[in-house]
DNA sequence: AAAGCCATTCTTGTATACGAGAGCTTGACT
DNA sequence: AGTCAAGCTCTCGTATACAAGAATGGCTTT
């Protein structure tokens, strides 16, 4: 499997969208992105396909390509199955997770609480991605994983807006310490638990803030 | 969202695929396959890419597009995976379900047994899948209903090849009534194991299915 | 006779040209 | 003055042309 022109552009696109670089619901030009990129319609045609598959972009057909606009319900139900996936990584690695691994997650825990004491919300942000990729892993099912990190990166700008409610980073780390302690015990249906509750928590810290928004309209 | 001329030339190859008519491994001619639909390379082109999304074809820079060889390895994985989202959708529907949706899974083990009885596995299949989708859709969660549809499509072709096991439809049946039986009782936790047993059996059976291919080559 | 190299050919990737449909603007009519 | 319609323009969808890379076959050499 190698990487084509079309692959890097779509890469970049898909970037800058869930950057923010492109509001949902705006319309992409191609032919002003193409030249942006240095290439003609046709490759740019082909990432716009990618982007469409991947549910990030929308086609009108004869109208253009949009932003897709993840109206508040879709938004629930993703950290909904990001939930029930997390938990499904938890229950496997818990029956396969390696002493290393577990090293791992302590280690990336420890540097988390240091974040945390430093009051460095990204660096806290960085560890705790890496926290939650290394489960992905030792699900030992390269499908699952591969699965959780797409939603995971799905869901990424919008995890990042709540994590800063109050008194929240201390709360998420001694539940990451609960769901290590789980896992080295190898009780697959508590680790399952544990990190269903804990995401789901950014589903429902989520839908606090979207009925303050709309509150505050 | 509409449906534009690629997309249906992608379901068309989809199908194609699944059904078996393009082998594991075998490339696919743009050109050819560009006449055979009466169109030009381009159209067929962005229904690579789609395809190539949905994971069903490699694309090989300057090489080609080829139907992706699926090994043993990642199909029981995605049997995995399936046991698991299914186990999700039983859990969020054991919470959700409406009696009318629990009527329908009655109707549909009806049917089933219907079947059995006859001994048409064909119907009997097809009951099966009503059975199971009407779980996806009762998750409440239409995110996941969509993602266990999208998986249960792409193993068609291999719990296909497993069904026909001595006395499989048998016990498939029972293991329906029990999950309906939780269901309706609003258990979650059993809803969600059993159906994650049920499934995971697929995977086993398939397991022990390739063994034996494997041990009489 | 076998192996390696070169050339030819086939196929992919990209650019471009052309047709068609959707939206917008302008003008006329009520 | 407002609204509706018709024409125009702009963009998308598709075909086609062209360039570059890969594979294959033949030829030469050891």
């Amino acid at each position: 499997m190698s990487r084509s022109r079309s692959d890097l552009i779509a890469e970049t696109l898909e970037d800058e969208i869930l950057r923010g670089r492109f509001r949902p619901g705006t319309r992409l030009d191609e032919t002003r992105l193409a030249e942006e990129h240095g290439v003609s319609r046709t490759p740019l045609r082909e990432a716009f396909q990618k982007l469409a598959a991947a549910g990030l972009i929308e086609q009108q057909p004869r109208r253009g390509v949009f932003v897709r606009e993840v109206g508040a319900v879709e938004l629930l139900e993703m950290f909904e199955v990001m939930a029930e996936i997390e938990a499904s990584c938890g229950r496997l690695a818990a029956q396969r997770i390696t002493d290393a691994a577990l090293a791992d997650l302590d280690a990336a825990n420890d540097r988390c609480r240091e974040a945390l004491e430093a009051g460095e919300s990204d660096a806290y942000y960085r560890e705790n991605e890496v926290f939650h990729h290394l489960i992905y892993e030792q699900s030992g099912n390269r499908f699952l994983a591969a699965e959780a990190g797409r939603l995971h990166r799905r869901l990424k700008p919008f995890r990042r807006t709540q994590l800063h409610l109050r008194g929240r980073m201390a709360q998420s780390m001694t539940e990451h310490q609960a769901i290590v302690a789980a896992l080295r015990a190898g009780e697959a249906d508590r680790a399952a638990r544990l990190l269903r509750e804990h995401v789901a928590v950014q589903g429902e810290k989520f839908h606090h803030l979207m009925a303050g928004l709309r509150a505050a309209e």
